[in-house]
RNA sequence: GCCCGGGUGGCGGAAAUGGUAGACGCGCAGGACUUAAAAUCCUGUUCCAGCAAUGGAGUAUGGGUUCAAUUCCCAUCCCGGGCACCA
């Protein structure tokens, strides 16, 4: 028997696989149940493949291919995230145009893909940079636009003038461009928007969706919903009407000052001429910090006085209106009542000015003003809710109780209401680069914004030469002449085009749509085709994306489900994130110089020594620092499989390896569906340990080799070849275990005296409690140790263990 | 600061519901085969003492509950991730 021969195999094999198109799915077959395996689709920037994909897509298709054997319909696609930030500094890092590098990138990464061994169907690819399909994004922004939920809008705007462009809140992190880290600024522009923030309610409905707690929560934090109230506080002089919004209005009766952020439309009419000059100089100073200086809570406060002062509506109580950036305007009202006793920004901020303190909350342990005094002394403000104190009527009310009750008095005046708010802000989606869809929208002198109409899409991305990005806010396109200028879609006069082109992440927020359709030609997706296999059973992908592409996809499907196109509201039913793979402890990636190419590895020992070793690296879900040390160990055990499966034994293992069969069968499924694929593996390492010494029927055999096959598909269609079975393996079915098989007559447990185990003992799993006292006494040394007292405790627990107590 | 995870041999990691801690693999040590090496196979491998039987300690640290704790409770430390002036 020769050894087996990885590279030959897996290349006979994957030839064979594309000829016979294995990997096609037929979606209209009823007879099997759908199941819609998904993974997160590249970028294809010049990088090619590194060990951190291979841990992502290898474990993916592993699981795709264990759906299939179990029968089900399984639609496996992949695609390329083609526009955006990456593809095009790569194009222009490298001089070579996007559409051509796009194109080479994507052939090379089908190359790397198909040597993995997927059950990818090929001919169902989406290439989200291709006039087919970014035609249908622009008609998505198009039905979000009819609808009012896309608009265009003046607003301070993150701007990285790095890349040249703005940029949404989700990719802003710690005040830095989430692509290449430059410090984000505020820029005044006139930018597209979709009404995000309009689903903050249904985004937070995670009702039937089998998604990780940590997604989950951390969509909740980002959406931040808080309830509490708004208040009018009225200014006599100028007349006007101040609106705050707080979630603690029990805590109204302490408020003696207020704060507007310097942006607030108000600060002009009530800063008084002799605070004018402070009042601009402070906002000129505040324009210059950065938002990350702005946000941090270590900075000291700084604010300034406008010589104006506002009514308490509890108890008409004058209290002056002050200009602080610890105030942000696009929050709430972009105003706030300070009750510096009860929030420790107030706090710090009226220690500073030297503004009024007024107890008003007692905690709940009744101590009064004086011992709250000292508390705030030692420890600063008291933010807890507690009882009311110095409150009018509402002294003694609970925080809870007066939040009510203080609201629905001043409303009834119409001078307090309750309110919803959330963090989350609309989605910015123009983008002054140019590789991305454009934005189908004219401007016309007469009819102003008119969108392009949908017989007339795409809006073709023109092959412009000179695609460097611009410091003046407008993208590159902006100089195509040929592109600009166009009729008027309505009028038939003069027009200009819009220049800015989408987000990438509009892109990627409904390709998962378009895979089961990628060929329809009139429309972005089928109706009863997308009903039909959607939504996706299994979403696998990055933990990173969990408040970007998560949201933007899961806004996307709703805004299509209430518009009528699809009936599902959610896109992924059941979402797992891959750990991170880190090379030293640092993030993979070639910017970084620590990507570690598979390559190597797979001409060495074979995709499927690779990729089980991927995968027994540990769980899925919690990646690891690569380290190529136990490489040998899984190819040792491939050769080992191999040897067992071509060896001829005398004996068929007897019961010991069929209820070691049975076990693995158990085992092997349970893990697999949870993604512990490490397990996995080392339950059949076990197996062929065992199998190995005490012989194999070739029944049996083939039930392993089908057990395998989600692991290393190559290796198990040449082992089913040779067990003389039919093409191909990946159809033969998952095999069927004994559930009586999987229970062990006999098991030896563990005979612990006063707690300490002092011997073992073998015995039938039901025995009684009289056997299993009696034969743990006749165990000699357990015997020595319940001499050293009188035993006054004898437990028993069937299969696990045998317990005295001796006094 | 707040909210989640997590801390187990030399290393990666195993251990539903509390029940023989360390499966599986790497590495290491000894042995077999070989002129030799590699490969392969066998044996051992948490630490300490002991030839061994066995005893003691042991799952970040300190307490607690229990016949029995990696698992449950309290406190502390460290690491990773997220949020971060959101009123």
């Amino acid at each position: 028997m020769a050894a087996y021969n990885a590279s030959q195999t897996e290349e006979k094999w994957q030839k064979k696989w594309e000829e016979t198109e294995l990997h096609s799915v037929d979606l209209s077959d009823s007879k099997k149940k759908k199941f819609y395996n998904l993974v997160m689709f590249p970028y294809p920037s010049g990088d090619r493949l590194h060990v951190g994909h291979w841990y992502n897509y290898a474990p993916a298709d592993s699981y795709g291919r264990y759906m299939r054997m179990k029968g089900f319909n399984v639609l496996e696609p992949i695609g390329f995230d083609s526009f955006g930030l990456p593809a095009e500094n790569y194009a222009i890092k490298t001089g070579v145009h996007p559409t051509k590098s796009i194109a080479q990138n994507v052939e090379h990464m089908i190359v790397q893909l198909k040597r993995i061994g997927m059950i990818y169907d090929w001919d169902k690819t989406v290439v989200t940079s291709s006039p087919d399909y970014y035609k249908w994004t622009q008609w998505m922004f198009l039905q979000l636009y009819k609808k009012g939920l896309a608009f265009k809008k003046f607003a301070p705007v993150n701007w990285c003038p790095n890349d040249k462009t703005v940029l949404a809140n989700e990719q802003v992190q710690d005040g830095k461009c989430d692509r290449c880290g430059a410090e984000v600024t505020k820029r005044d522009l006139s930018q597209w928007f979709f009404n995000l923030s309009s689903y903050a309610e249904k985004l937070l409905d995670f009702e039937g969706l089998d998604w990780p707690e940590k997604t989950k929560t951390m969509q909740k934090n980002w959406i931040g919903k808080s309830v509490g109230s708004e208040i009018v506080f009225k200014v006599e002089e100028p007349a006007a009407d101040l609106i705050v919004y707080t979630t603690r209005i029990d805590t109204l009766f302490g408020c003696t000052y207020m704060v507007l952020a310097p942006e607030h439309p108000l600060v002009a009419l009530l800063t008084t001429k002799e605070q004018k000059k402070n009042v601009e100089q402070y906002i000129e100073k505040t324009k210059k910090i950065s938002d990350i200086e702005r946000s941090s809570e270590v900075r000291e406060k700084t604010g300034v006085f406008t010589g104006s002062y506002a009514i308490n509506p509890v108890n008409g109580e004058k209290v002056p209106v002050w200009i602080a950036d610890y105030v942000l305007v696009h929050y709430g009202t972009g105003a706030v009542m300070a009750v510096p006793t009860h929030d420790d920004r107030d706090y710090a901020f009226a220690k500073k000015y030297k503004l009024n303190l007024r107890t008003v909350i007692a905690d709940k342990k009744q101590h009064g003003e004086k011992e709250m005094e000292k508390y705030m002394e030692e420890n600063g403000a008291y933010c807890n809710d507690g009882i009311l104190i110095n409150s009018g009527d509402y002294s003694g009310m609970t925080s809870a109780d007066a939040r009510v009750k203080i609201t629905e008095a001043l409303a009834s005046k119409k001078l307090a209401d309750f309110k919803t708010n959330y963090k989350l802000r609309d989605w910015l989606l123009s983008r002054q680069r140019y590789w991305g869809a454009p934005i189908p929208v004219v401007n016309c002198a007469k009819c102003g914004e008119v969108p392009v109409p949908e017989k007339d899409l795409p809006v073709m991305l023109p092959e412009i030469t000179d695609f460097t990005p611009r410091n003046d806010g407008k993208s590159p396109l902006s100089k195509s002449e040929e592109f600009k200028n166009c009729k008027c879609p309505k009028c038939g006069g003069d027009a200009e085009r819009e220049t800015d082109t989408m987000d990438t992440f509009v892109c990627s927020s409904w390709y998962y749509l378009r895979y089961p359709n990628n060929k329809l030609t009139d429309k972005p997706f089928d109706k009863d085709m997308v009903d039909k296999w959607l939504p996706v059973d299994m979403y696998i992908g990055g933990p990173e994306h969990a408040c970007m592409h998560l949201i933007y996809a899961r806004f996307m499907n709703m805004v299509m489900h209430d518009l009528g196109f699809v009936d599902f509201k959610e896109p992924f039913k059941k979402l797992v994130h891959q750990g991170m793979i880190t090379k030293n402890g640092a993030k993979m990636s070639k910017s970084k110089g620590n990507a570690v190419s598979p390559d190597m590895f797979v001409e060495k020992y074979g995709s499927d020594v690779f990729r089980m070793y991927l995968m027994f690296m540990g769980p899925f879900q919690d990646g690891g620092d690569w380290n190529d040390t136990g490489i040998t160990g899984i190819s040792r055990f491939v050769e080992k499989f191999w040897t067992l499966i071509n060896q001829k034994f005398e004996s068929d293992g007897g019961e010991n390896v069929k209820r070691g069969l049975n076990k693995l069968i158990k085992k092997a499924g349970s893990d697999i569906e949870i993604f512990h694929f490490n397990t996995t593996v080392a339950a059949m390492m076990e197996f062929v340990n065992l199998a190995s010494k005490e012989g194999i029927d070739d029944a049996s055999k083939k039930d392993l080799v089908r057990l395998i096959a989600p692991l290393a598909p190559h290796l198990a269609e040449e082992c089913w070849e040779i067990l003389g079975e039919k093409y191909s393996v990946v159809d033969s079915g998952w095999p069927k275990y004994d559930e009586k098989l999987t229970i062990d007559s006999t098991v030896t447990i563990g005979v612990q005296v006063n707690g300490k185990v002092r011997g073992d003992i073998e015995i039938a799993v039901d025995a009684s409690k009289e056997v299993a006292i009696e034969m743990a006494k006749a165990n000699e040394n357990v015997a020595k140790h319940l001499k050293e007292g009188v035993i006054v405790k004898e437990i028993y627990v069937p299969g696990k263990i045998v317990g005295f107590v001796v006094k």
